[in-house]
DNA sequence: TTATATGATTAAATCGATTTCATGAAAAGC
DNA sequence: GCTTTTCATGAAATCGATTTAATCATATAA
C-alpha cells in the first residue's frame, strides 16, 4: 500500500541501508548522496513505518505518565512539563488516568515488558512499592514525582514539603495565631506526612505545644476537607487558623465556613498547597503554595530521557525543588 | 534477553502459531492446548513485543489526541472521556499539547502516515481544513470535536451552539435585559460564530434591534474578555447584560468589572460557556453552559474505534450534543 | 607506482510477532 | 468401512525498518 524504504531506495539510486543512513542521519552519507535520498523521500512523500523501526532498534521513544486525575490542575500542568520536554526530544507520550485505582496502575506498567514504552513516570502512585522495585530491578526504567521512594534505580522528583509548610506555619504564627489545626490528605501518604512534620517544626521553634486534637485529614478532595473542618469545629479546642494539605480540601473548608457562618480570615486564617487556578479567584482569594509543577514534569522527562540514551547513572537521582509561599488575603489579619 | 513467543512455544510444547492464537483468543485452539500454553505464559512471565505485534498485524492499538492545552479543564474532561473509551477497548493514547501552535499540530499529524496511531482526534483544530481533507482523502482515521468539517471521511462531535446561546440570551431578556452585549473568541471560528448566530436567533424573536456595536471579540483566553468588556464599556451604547463565549473570557470580565467598580449582577449580568469548575466558585457563581465534554470524548474515540475494527461507514457521521445552561448568581435580578 | 588507510556503500541478517497455506486428526455422512 | 467435512495445529512467509560485516572507491603514504 504505502511506500516503503527499499522504493525509496530504488528511485534515489542506492541501497535501503543507505536510506536509513538518512533519515537517521548518519554521519557517513556522501552530501551529494544525501541530497538525492531527500530528494527522493519528498518526492514520494515517504513516512517510515513506526513500529518496524521500534521492533530492529529496539526503542519505541514512547513515554508512559500516569496520574490519578488528568482533570486536576496539578497533574495536568506536570503532563505539561513532561510533554514538552519530550517533544523537545522526539519523543511521544502516552497518558493513563488512573481515577485513583491501583490496577488500572498495574494493568498500564505492563507497557514496560511489553515494550510498548521505553519509560514511565509514576505521579503519586497508589501502587506498592514493592511491585514498582521489581519492575526496577528487572531493568525497566521507572520515575516518580511527588514522592521519593529508596531504589537506586528510581529517579524522583518532589518538593520540599517540611521546608515550605514550615513557612506556611511560620507565617500564621506571625500573624498572631496559636491555635492552628491541619488537614491532612490520605493518612499514610508522604504528603500528609511530611506536610504535618514542617507544622510541627515550626511550632515548636516558636514553643507552641503540640495538640493531637487540631490534627485531622481528608482525602486531597474537596468533601475530605469539608468533613474534616466540620469534625474539627465540633471538637472541644477552639481554632483561629487552618493548614490545608491541599487546595481542593481548602475548597471544602471554604464550603463549611459558608455554611456555618464563619467568616475566612477574621473568624479562620486558611492556607492550602498547590496554588490551584482556581484559588485567585475565590473569596477572600486563598493563600497558598505554588508548586514549580511544569518544572517538576520537564526535570522528570529530561532525566529519564539521559539516562535511555547515555544509558548511564547519575548518582544523585532524588530532586527537590523549592516551592513558593504565596500570601493572600485568606491568611492575613485585616489592618 | 526477554523472553520471545518462540521460548514459549518450546515450553509448552507447541508452535509459535498457536501460542499467538491463544494470545489473541482465537477461536480454534482446543482447551486442554490453550491450558497448557497460558501456563507457560505464566511460569515464564511473558509479555509480548508491541512492536513486533503492530508491525505484523498492521494496527497500532494507539490514538492521537491533539488539545490547545490540557491544563483547560473543558480539553481535560474531553480526554478523560477519550482515554476511558480507548481503556475499555484495549487502544492507548498519545496526548499533544499543542500550545494553540498549528505547526504543532501538523507534526503531530505525521503520526498517521508513520503508522504510529490508528487514528487522531483533533479538538477544535487550528490547522488548516484543506490539511486535514489531505490526510482524510489519504485514507487516514481523523475525527474532530468542537467544530464540523464537511468532509464525507471526517466525524465530528459538537453542541449545538445555537440552541444553547439562543437560550441563554432568551434568559437574560427574560431578565429584563435588552442591552446585551456578545463577546465571541476567535473572530473566524465556528464557535463564535455559531454562539452570535443564537444570540442574533433570541433578539429577532423577542423584537429587540440588533446592535453590531454590542459585538466584540476576544481569544477564548482571560486576556482577551478583559480587553473586550473595556472596549464596550468605553463605546457609547450603554450595556446591561454581556454573553462571553467562554468561561475563561468570563474570567476576565469580572476582573473589569472588579477594576471599574461595576457590580454583578446589579449593574450587569453575565453569563459565560463550559462550566468550567472555577465558575462556581467564583463571587458571584457564574451562570454558564454545561457541554458534556467527558461524553464527546468518549462519543468520539467509540466512533472512531468502530470504524477501525469494522472498517464500515456510518452514513450519520456528525453528532450534535444537547448542553445545558446552568443559571447561577451572575444573570439573575436580585429581588 | 604500489601498498595502506579511510570513507562510503551494499548485501544480507535481524528484530518478534501474525497469518496463510498445508497437513494431520477427529467427526460426520453415506 | 470408506469418503468427506470440520477442527486443530504447524511450517514458513511476512511486516519494514536497522545494522553488521563485507566490499568498493578514494585518498594518503611510502
Amino acid at each position: 500500500m504505502d511506500m516503503k524504504i527499499v522504493d525509496v531506495a530504488k528511485r534515489a539510486g542506492v541501497s535501503p541501508a543507505t536510506v536509513s543512513r538518512v533519515l537517521n542521519d548518519s554521519s557517513l552519507v556522501k552530501e551529494r548522496t544525501k541530497a538525492k535520498v531527500l530528494a527522493a523521500i519528498k518526492e514520494m512523500d515517504y513516512h517510515p513505518n513506526s513500529a518496524a523501526k521500534h521492533l530492529r532498534s529496539q526503542r519505541t521513544m514512547m513515554l508512559g505518565v500516569i496520574v490519578p486525575d488528568i482533570n486536576v490542575s496539578y497533574f495536568a500542568e506536570i503532563i505539561k512539563g513532561i510533554e514538552n520536554m519530550a517533544y523537545a526530544r522526539k519523543y511521544k507520550v502516552i497518558i493513563c488516568d488512573s481515577d485513583n485505582k491501583a490496577e488500572k496502575e498495574q494493568e498500564y506498567l505492563a507497557l514496560l515488558p511489553n515494550r510498548a514504552v521505553d519509560a514511565m513516570i509514576l505521579v503519586t502512585p497508589l501502587i506498592d512499592n514493592a511491585i514498582l522495585y521489581e519492575y526496577a530491578d528487572k531493568g525497566h526504567t521507572i520515575g516518580i514525582i511527588g514522592k521519593t521512594v529508596t531504589h537506586e534505580r528510581i529517579p524522583s522528583c518532589k518538593t520540599d514539603n517540611v521546608k515550605f509548610s514550615y513557612q506556611v506555619v511560620d507565617h500564621l504564627i506571625e500573624q498572631g495565631h496559636e491555635q492552628i489545626a491541619y488537614i491532612g490528605g490520605y493518612p499514610d501518604s508522604v504528603e500528609t506526612y511530611e506536610r504535618l512534620e514542617g507544622y510541627m517544626k515550626a511550632l515548636k521553634e516558636h514553643h507552641i505545644p503540640f495538640r493531637p486534637g487540631l490534627i485531622d485529614n481528608g482525602d486531597f478532595e474537596e468533601e475530605g476537607g469539608y468533613a474534616a473542618l466540620l469534625r474539627l469545629l465540633d471538637a472541644k479546642t477552639p481554632i483561629t487558623a487552618v493548614y490545608v494539605a491541599n487546595d481542593e480540601m481548602a475548597l471544602g473548608v471554604y464550603k463549611a465556613c459558608r455554611e456555618k457562618g464563619i467568616r475566612i480570615p477574621e473568624d479562620l486564617a486558611v492556607v492550602g498547597v498547590d496554588n490551584n487556578r482556581i484559588t485567585k479567584y475565590l473569596l477572600p482569594p486563598l493563600s497558598t503554595v505554588e508548586q514549580p509543577k511544569y518544572t517538576m514534569g520537564a526535570i522528570m522527562a529530561e532525566k529519564l530521557i539521559d539516562r535511555l540514551t547515555d544509558n548511564e547513572f547519575e548518582d544523585k537521582h532524588h530532586f527537590v525543588i523549592d516551592s513558593e509561599v504565596i500570601i493572600r488575603e485568606s491568611s492575613v489579619r485585616k489592618a
